[in-house]
DNA sequence: AGGAAATTGTCCGCTAGCGTACATGACTTC
DNA sequence: GAAGTCATGTACGCTAGCGGACAATTTCCT
């Protein structure tokens, strides 16, 4: 089955083998991903696994005090609950959809039988979670030495990634939650952003004008996890053909 | 084979099933960390994957400009290279000997060959990939929380763990690399916490004093990732008895 | 012992971003 | 179209930590 047959949008699962797809599809259902919706509870029992076609995800690792960073983005080409292919049950980190879409979603049992009947499917998924892992690290990286605008111009092309189209519903008060900085300072860098001609912003709304830029505004924080997906996903021969 | 019975101080070896000791044993030869030393090179094939018995290994995100952060630390507890079980040949990040001990390694191919024949062995393994991965979320979120004083009493608490014995070698300027902070800062975080009496510091060694004091200094940023490894390495039947 | 090197202590002005509060503007609801 | 809610703009004093420079100290090397 050449990929583009296969009936889903998101990149993961159309990079898999004709028999890999064949393994899991039969437990795949599709499913709306409503706003702010909980896709994982921390240290609960994931139910689902989601593979993502349109919408995004956010996972977050909660910390006393109610204090929560953002350490993982998700879109079409990934999926959540990487940890149920190992066959842990729960997770500390919190997901959660940021951006409505839908997915194709599996239930961890049938995902965990599918991998383990199923090598070549594991390793696809595995090499994943390799990805969250590149990314997880390289925003420890960013908080550590990104200014806030920098932060924010890498957030925004990242999202970007994993959307249709360059219009990004967003209000200040989430982007700061999510770079855990203070409202008014995402204020002030969009202002900086948009006073730069890279970004539009209205009310609710961050469009992108200039993408080039916005990823030179993100002061080279931006693309290494990118580099490392295409490494490892343009390797195998069905999406080579891309 | 009682787990005590390994010729092995890696708690990771000595979790593992009597079999799956039995895949990997033949393949690990005892080697020497020493200070400094370059573990796994970022975007170069791995070569071997280490698993420490005494001495400490750091996990470096390498970015534009020199910069770099610590995304993970790994001790007797834990391997390196994890990217490696997944058939992955190279990964972005660095890994270097921290703090000089000895290590069973054993070569990425006959690591893969091992994996792939004996699927407990490259559970258990993955498992410690899961930690890793909720050590590197810890520590972005910390990096985006935290402040110096905090982050810094986290980080010693980390390295007391995976270490025999409170006294701790280490010079400011190291610290100041490890946490993508300036030398000075790290000068002064010491003297605050040892005037709090939780360590005791002198010219290139950091003593432990009061541990339970030292985790409240770091604020509640030190413990998940630990509870992650106890929660799920205390289940395996083989550590249960520990 | 004497000089070199490494490590730590300290100081300066500076900046990013905080915490807080409040005002303005925009969209929604009835 | 009035009231209410949500989102954004802005202001103010404050603090942590920066960048850089330099001095003091300890250890190492010869």
């Amino acid at each position: 089955m050449a990929e583009q047959e296969k009936p889903t949008a998101n990149r993961l699962l159309k990079s898999l083998s004709e028999e890999s797809w064949r393994t899991l599809s039969p437990y795949l259902e599709e499913d709306e991903l409503r706003h702010r919706e909980s896709i994982t509870v921390p240290n609960e029992p994931i139910e689902h696994i989601y593979f993502v076609e349109r919408g995004l995800l956010s996972v977050v690792a909660p910390g006393p005090a109610g204090r929560r960073a953002e350490v993982g983005l998700i879109g079409y080409e990934g999926m959540s609950g990487a940890p149920a292919i190992l066959g842990l049950e729960t997770s500390p980190l919190d997901t959660f959809v940021q951006r409505p879409g839908s997915a194709l979603r599996i239930r961890r049992e049938n995902l965990r039988r599918c991998v383990q009947e199923d090598h070549a499917l594991k390793e696809s998924l595995l090499k994943f979670m390799h990805i969250m892992t590149t990314q997880t690290a390289y925003t420890a990286f960013a908080n550590a030495h990104g200014r806030l605008e920098e932060r924010l111009a890498r957030w925004l092309v990242m999202y970007h990634d994993r959307v249709d189209g360059d219009e990004l519903p967003l209000v200040h008060e989430f982007l700061a939650m999510m770079l855990a900085v203070r409202r008014p300072g995402v204020t002030e860098a969009v202002h900086n952003l948009e006073g730069h001609g890279v970004i539009k912003a209205r009310r609710g709304n961050v469009t992108i004008v200039n993408r080039e830029g916005l990823i030179e505004k993100a002061g080279g924080f931006y693309g290494q996890p990118e580099a490392e997906y295409n490494r490892i996903f343009a390797t195998q021969p069905e999406t080579a053909k891309v």
